[in-house]
DNA sequence: GATGAATGAGGCTTCATTCAT
DNA sequence: CATGAATGAAGCCTCATTCAT
């Protein structure tokens, strides 16, 4: 992918509307209305077309910027010192603390799931792969269930994910439980 | 509460409302435009409106209607010869179902999760005992992991529904994968 | 064509909306916003729509009440005690000024002259109609010119309006000269 | 006027851009887009500007630069071994082909008609006066109604023009009738 | 001078909800 | 009570035009 760096003035305006949008995404949730958000950022809306032509186009970018993080944790988590267990836990609360960053993420990461091609599969993708890289480490190390791929693994966080973050939902030993739950599920033996 | 009886043709006309919002719903997803659904119901939006303010009422009396269905499969199963785990697998397919009855229905549900009242609580709470006694019979007999409650297992139950629902989910294996993630979870053994 | 009886506060709402284009579309044109419409007829834009589903739909029925004038002034000519010449004279002159009653809608007259089917056609193609018979007429008193059907009038006319329309057109001798030119053109001999 | 001699590089541009223009303006109409015009040139919006201050400079530097062949063959029909009739007849078929070179053309050209002063009034005079000339002549050698000036045959041929380019035109006979009848028009007799 | 980013006023629609009939 | 018309706030998008780089 070859990308022209942008001219200062571009690049500037783009990230006050992805600053702009963390925030409003983060309050609203990721439906809110995007003239309010050329509004916070303080753009016209023809310049937050130029830049994302379209919600999903600057949700994907919202997120792929945020990914470089979790692959530097996925990265950190992989030279750990830790068992491939311990990697799993970790693994699974910094995706949930990813999917859940933005009230609303749940939603477009799962419509990513069905879809071939969207802006947001590519990283999706990614994220499942990095998934994947540690249950099957897992597996050979016998802590992870035979039938559990990384892809389903990353369903179920999603899933998970998406229930914990119900509006008024009690913190604390309720998501606690529902952790514990998907755990015993990958990890635990059947039967 | 306190109801007085309808008259016989607002007892029809609601009646009718809900009738086509079960087609309506299902064809097109829980947030189909309302406007629609007088159309197709019949009647002016007005009478809508007066006999469900909001999408939120409508939602939890069709869901009431259904739910007797639920409470008969409920009941049914509580009574037949099956042993606790037996149960609790066919009640967790009779919920998923349940849930995803409707395209865009889990979002209601999980909203209703979060709140103290609400059109849905009610209903929900109810399932979510039901679930619980099943659960408990369950932990009594060995068969369910020790911090898993009724409430839990919904909540579970619940999130898988929804990923499970992703547009273009591939059926088959992977829906088959993420259950047995989840009835690992409540069941399986852990360390 | 079954038209259910409008109720009184539509009937009032399509009519104020109908006013208020005609002012309108006489001041700015026919492409006026359909928005600044709305509140000049001191509607919603929702009312506006509702009524007429896109501008094509409103100057349809624009014409088709302006039209009945139109017929009304076709009948009387063709009662008149007049010859064939003094009638196609008159009607050239009436057919002008149905044109430009609106300054801009030669041109979807125009576009009308070019579809099959269109919520304008209907209505223009009963005008050359009148203007067929009253040509036909012509040619069997040999005041027309063999080759000119009522389409052609009717398109010459239409051409014809549309230049005279120019913005600072002078008046007078030049729309004058214009119509003789045109008049000529049809009839054949000069005088 | 006096001009200062274009930069190698800005004559380039302009160059640039009147080509693009004419394939867009062909293929789209006269109210294509500026910026869609700009990328086609291969230039930025604000070159474009730089060199055009609105669309209509640049409709009229576009046909000023057409017009050298319309003055070409004008000069070429004065010359040839014609008689004045013939002359007209061609002529105003030069006029139609130029006035339809593009579709929404003739708007601007009416436009300019009613304006003293604005880019195009210069170019248009001219070709008015060119005509004017033919039909003198023609009325010299008797073949044109008296009353018949350059700028009505002019102003006709416009209009006309107009109405025969309605998108999906017969095309063929019915535009040869409409022809016939300007003809018939300013010559008189017919045939 | 050239570039292309930014502007921002509108354009058209949709739909939950209210209210005249 | 039922009806369905009216409301009007948004939503998204386009494009002529200006201005920072």
């Amino acid at each position: 992918m070859v990308t022209t760096p942008l001219r200062a003035d571009a690049a500037r305006n783009k990230e006050k509307i992805l600053v702009a949008a963390r925030e409003l995404f983060a309050e609203q949730g990721m439906d809110a209305p995007l003239d309010g958000l050329a509004k916070r950022a303080g753009v016209g809306p023809g310049t937050l077309y130029r830049h994302f032509p379209g919600r999903e186009a600057l949700v994907a970018e919202l997120l792929m910027a945020e990914m470089e993080d979790l692959e530097q944790e996925f990265v950190t988590l992989r030279q750990a010192d830790l068992d491939a267990l311990e990697r799993l836990d970790r693994w699974a609360q910094v995706l949930q603390r990813w999917m859940t960053r933005y009230s609303g993420l749940p939603e477009p990461l799962r419509q990513a799931l069905g879809e071939d091609f969207s802006a947001l599969t590519y990283g999706c993708d990614m994220v499942i792969g990095w998934t994947d890289e540690l249950v099957r480490d897992g597996k050979a190390a016998g802590v992870v269930n035979d039938f559990v791929t990384g892809r389903e693994f990353y369903r179920a966080t999603l899933g998970l994910a998406w229930v914990a973050a119900a509006a008024g939902a009690r913190p604390g030993a309720e998501s606690e439980n529902l952790y514990r739950l998907a755990r015993a599920g990958w990890h635990g033996s059947v039967e």
